[in-house]
DNA sequence: TTTAGGG
DNA sequence: CCCTAAA
């Protein structure tokens, strides 16, 4: 069976022979389903995901000792403790709940003997392969490892827990000594069989982690995934063993033009990640089960404080973890939390990569994004970001508050900045480029004179916008309105419009180098959302302790039945090329072929979402071009599309009249004229 | 899970 | 895109 299902659809390109279809309750499926991949990333699920770190830090924090100091960030004390253990062990109780470390989540859920059914699911994506910011030679081998164990390690993971997928994470680690370590650690704990390796290796630099690989200037011009500088190639240098380079991360320009990141998998055709259906369940269960329940917000003060948003850094997982704990706790955060674990539940970055936050301090530039960036000689523009940060959070709680509450209220307001949204602007000279639809080259992005004045912003994104809609595509955020809740008005200073106030730009300077080569820079990271010292920037504009205190409230008021919607993520021509392809040949009420046959790679198209566009297709070709939106389709294309439709229209209604057993497809030359001839739709010769 | 449609 | 009834 299985390999039948490969014959169907393992290759590409075969001519998938046309197959009467009858009602579906006559005709059997094929049980097995290829699991869809989904390597989809977002820079504001990445923020998501620290901000459900964070919250996971909050939610620790009630028995957390006060003396033991609110400026020690959550990774460390996760560093701390992980470094610590030689070895992977089962966590008590209390250690788990303590839940600042990821790998004691791992580890916990690996070492729970009696963790059941389910908790073996998780662990499925235990493997972990993270990588440890490392600066100093301080070497790794923890565990008495050279290298070449290390990957044999590795190997055997991958060999042994190849399907399922594996998490990246670069994680800042910081020894008692202020300085921090690099490194990658492998991290698997499943069945209680845990593993865990700690790696460095200049070859595996974290330096080279960071790379944006903008493969096409006109990816940038056409509202494309600019703003997930996380998408990138991972680990470049690691070669797994084996010959399926799938393990690689990487940006991808394909039809779609989407950025994909594929995930570190042995096994490329593994379709569908235990995360997407997690993530899917979870938005179910979200969006039905717990939502309406959820508690009102405005029990929560906000505040100025100098308290910073703790670095952290946090797994899909994680999220989920806390999902389950949610109930149990009096935080009320129902939407926070949704947003946040779905979003990193969704597929995450790279592959369930993490991102880290160097300790506040540390990275003296940490307040800005700062990115390298060179034009190869290919006309390329590639660059990193070394970092991103969010936007100052102010927080007011009562002197009688306790840690805990404190690190709920940051959480909250975390959690409301990045509920809202986010996205991300370019800065060229200072200026921000507000037409998504500039090339690099028109920028002039590309010239090396105006690299070094390349800089991005990480701007909550206007309420009124879809956070999704703004994160697929920048350009509705750029051309709206300045983020504004409606009940904390941002202040309008002169001609600055309310969102510079809100956003936090981030310049390259000093920090662009055409230089190809990897800089080594300690600090870098993926993504910093350590709240810098105290000059940050206003998050929400504190006008009054009363307007502080009801963002939260606003954020779920405004629309409480969204869960989190996913990205708006138009067709590309190439895209509805493949797809009336695929129509034409399969015709319509076969999208899981369609689906298979011509977006089989595509994770974030799923068969409904292609019925969905052959259905609005349909419609735009029937409409006056006068009337359509968004990219123009070719008219030949449309064309297409009402030839197919009102063919297949007919042939349906055929096959289901006395047709059944007819074999045919458009393109097929033995169609009978019979049928072909019926009503006024033409034969159909594909080419 | 997949289809088919309404929202 | 989302949500669902049906199959």
């Amino acid at each position: 069976m299985v390999l039948k299902r490969k014959v169907d659809y393992g290759f590409r390109g075969f001519q998938v022979p046309f197959v009467p279809r009858f009602p579906r309750s006559v005709r059997r499926r094929s049980a097995s389903k290829k699991p869809a991949k989904d390597g989809r990333a977002y820079a504001f699920e990445i923020l998501a995901s620290v901000a459900g770190k964070l919250l996971l830090e909050g939610e620790s924090s009630a028995s957390s000792n006060a003396s033991e100091g609110n400026h020690q960030p959550a990774i460390s004390q996760g560093v701390v403790e992980k470094g610590s253990q030689d070895k992977v062990r089962p966590l008590k109780a209390e250690e788990i709940h303590r839940g600042s470390s990821v790998e004691s989540i791992f580890i916990s859920e690996a070492g729970t003997p009696k963790s059941g059914q389910k908790r073996l699911e998780h662990a499925e994506t235990d493997c972990v392969l993270e990588c440890i910011s490392n600066n100093n030679n301080n070497n790794f081998d923890c565990w008495g490892k050279d290298e070449t164990d290390v990957k044999s390690e590795i190997f055997k993971l991958e060999s042994k827990f190849g399907h399922h997928s594996h998490r990246l994470l670069e994680v800042p680690e910081e020894s008692s000594d202020g300085n921090v370590k690099n490194g990658f650690r492998v991290e698997h704990g499943a069945n209680g069989s845990g593993f865990k390796k700690s790696y460095l290796d200049n070859k595996f630099s974290v330096k080279d982690q960071l790379e944006l690989c903008v493969n096409s200037p006109a990816l940038i011009g056409t509202k494309n995934n600019v703003n997930s500088p996380y998408y990138r190639k991972l680990f470049p240098n690691i070669s797994f063993p084996r010959n399926g380079n799938d393990i690689k991360l990487g940006f991808r320009d394909d039809d779609e033009k989407l950025l994909r990141c594929k995930k570190i998998c042995t096994k490329p055709k593994a379709f569908r990640s235990p995360q997407l259906i997690a993530r899917r369940k979870l938005r179910k269960m979200l969006a039905y089960k717990y939502w309406k329940a959820a508690p009102k917000l405005k029990d929560y003060e906000y505040s100025r404080s100098e308290e910073g948003v703790k670095p952290l850094y946090h797994t899909r997982k994680i999220g989920y973890r806390f999902e389950r704990t949610q109930h149990n706790t009096l935080f009320k955060r129902r939407k926070f939390f949704d947003r946040g674990s779905v979003l990193t539940s969704d597929g995450g970055f790279s592959s369930d990569s993490v991102s880290n936050l160097p300790k506040k301090g540390i990275d003296r530039d940490s307040h800005r994004l700062s990115s390298k960036l060179h034009v190869s000689k290919d006309s390329h523009v590639k660059f990193s970001i070394k970092s991103f940060k969010i936007p100052e959070l102010y927080i007011d709680v009562p002197e009688t508050a306790t840690v805990g509450s404190l690190k709920r209220t940051v959480m909250e307001a975390v959690m409301t900045l990045l509920g809202s949204g986010m996205h991300v602007g370019v800065l060229v000279q200072g200026k921000k480029v507000r037409d998504d639809n500039r090339t690099l080259l028109q920028t002039g992005i590309c010239r090396k004179e105006k690299l070094n004045k390349l800089g991005f912003t990480l701007e909550p994104n206007s309420i009124q916008d879809s956070p999704a809609d703004c994160l697929g595509d920048p350009s509705q955020c750029e051309t709206s309105q300045p983020i504004r809740s409606p009940e904390t008005p941002v202040q309008e200073s002169g001609t600055t419009h309310g969102l510079q106030d809100l956003s936090l730009p981030i310049s390259t300077e000093n920090f662009v180098e055409s230089n190809p080569e990897r800089t080594t820079s300690p600090t870098d990271t993926i993504a910093d959302i350590t709240t810098p010292d105290s000059r940050v920037l206003v998050a929400v504009p504190p006008r009054s302790p009363e307007t502080l205190a009801t963002v939260p409230v606003s954020q779920k008021t405004k629309r409480p039945e969204l869960v989190q919607r996913r990205t708006r993520r138009p067709f590309s021509v190439s895209e509805v090329e493949a797809l009336v392809e695929a129509v034409e040949e399969l015709g319509t009420g076969r999208w899981r072929d369609v689906k298979l046959r011509a977006f089989e790679n595509a994770d974030h198209r799923t068969y409904v979402d292609l019925k969905d566009k052959w259905k609005t297709l349909v419609h735009t070709a029937k409409i006056s071009p006068q009337q359509r939106r968004g990219e123009p389709v070719p008219q030949d294309l449309l064309n297409r599309v009402l030839t197919a439709h009102a063919y297949w229209c007919h042939h349906q209604a055929k096959q289901h009249g006395h047709g059944k057993n007819r074999a045919l497809t458009m393109k097929t030359p033995e169609a009978s004229a019979e049928e072909l001839s019926v009503g006024a739709v033409q034969p159909l010769v594909i080419m």
